[in-house]
DNA sequence: GTCTAAGCGGAACAGTATTCCGTTTTTATA
DNA sequence: TATAAAAACGGAATACTGTTCCGCTTAGAC
């Protein structure tokens, strides 16, 4: 066994000197269903937990409301701080998969407009973990790269779509396009409700009519 | 009682409606002497065991190092981060005073450079108090205001003092130079040694030589 | 149905902040 | 200097935490 950089614990390949069995079969019937289930629900609850009563809250607190013992949580997850991770991946992976389903949706620009507010509530909604990056717990380091991994494609392909369409400039970039909108949710952060989306939605505006400068 | 912003325990006025009592005898003979003496070897030692160890050395150990017990911690500073904020406090106040040492001792321009490297250090030193200043924790609340209160006055009369000798340009402003000098060793924070403080001196000789710029 | 090991639960452990209260020490007063 | 009241002290006890350990349960292959 070995800690996957995501905290899972995950099976190591068990030998395969035995040769002859079928992957699919190993590959499926390596994790118990009820295992599988209970991760579910653990991620599930801490979300709401963290979201709730922040990043802080007992493991104790999350197990018993996901209705599982302390030794299931440990199990999945060796540390706390890996339970905050994969809730964070979890979230940042909801987000990235959002812009596919806008993207269905609604016509170019609106899915654009649509994930940039999504992603908005997102990164406003994240910074009691944010806060826990800068901890300097080995268990985040890997958390950076795949935000940037997950949301930059993402963004990247509404804003080609939106482009090809016609319906916006060409001269903007995915990566100061998400860091712009971070920190305006950032610095907005204390002021009145609704501002930071207002802010975005300025932004998102500006992407359909500014001119292009330098 | 009620607990100052600082974080100490402080006795509020007593009722003064039996009047005829000297002002000087009352506010002197407040404090026990042996409290005074526990609380400034709490704080010299905290400080030193907070170098060391980091922010999260535990309250035992500080206790323990110091000779006192923890009731006696606790008497002093409530919770624990109010102890964080007093050494932080403590050390801005050195900083600061500094200055006037400093400006007493030397020319102008030559207490100002040294001014600034030993508020580079302090800078430098602090990156662990940075982090738990983020924390949340109320009782941080006060310290970015009085890092400013106690830091920019400080600065602001040896700036002037080397402009009136005019040993210095006068288009400075002491804000600008306190959090240029902190970004300077927050870069440079990983790089080899001495380094900050090449950076702040090279900053220093521009006040002194460098043209002014809008 | 049986067997095996993956998975589970939660008591036990370790380490922390914080409280509480009997004891000690200071200091005002005589 | 002796005394008493109040202030301060010390540290055991309390209350939470994260984490480990291991006997028990149960899914799933045969």
């Amino acid at each position: 066994m070995f800690r996957f950089a995501s905290g899972c614990v995950v099976n190591d390949q068990t030998d395969d000197s035995d040769g002859g069995m079928e992957p699919r079969a190993r590959a499926d019937r390596r994790v118990r269903a009820d295992a599988r289930r209970n991760l579910d629900t653990l991620l599930q609850t801490a979300m709401a937990v963290f979201a709730s009563s922040g990043v802080d809250a007992p493991v104790r607190e999350i197990a018993e409301r996901a209705g599982v013992g302390i030794g299931t949580v440990y199990r999945h997850f060796p540390q706390r701080s890996d339970l905050i991770a994969a809730v964070f991946r979890r979230e940042i992976d909801a987000c990235a998969d959002a812009a596919s389903t806008l993207a269905a949706g609604h016509r170019p620009f609106d899915a654009l407009a649509n994930w940039m507010q999504r992603y908005a509530a997102f990164v406003a909604a994240k910074r009691g973990l944010a806060k826990a990056l800068h901890s300097g717990d080995p268990a985040f380091d890997s958390l950076p790269g795949y935000f940037d991994q997950r949301l930059r494609p993402a963004l990247r392909r509404l804003l080609d779509e939106a482009t090809d369409a016609g319906e916006i400039r060409a001269d903007v970039d995915a990566d100061e396009l998400l860091g712009a909108v971070a920190s305006l949710c950032m610095s907005a952060h204390n002021a009145g409700s609704g501002r930071a989306e207002r802010m975005v939605a300025l932004l998102v505006d500006g992407l359909r009519h500014g001119a292009k400068s330098s």
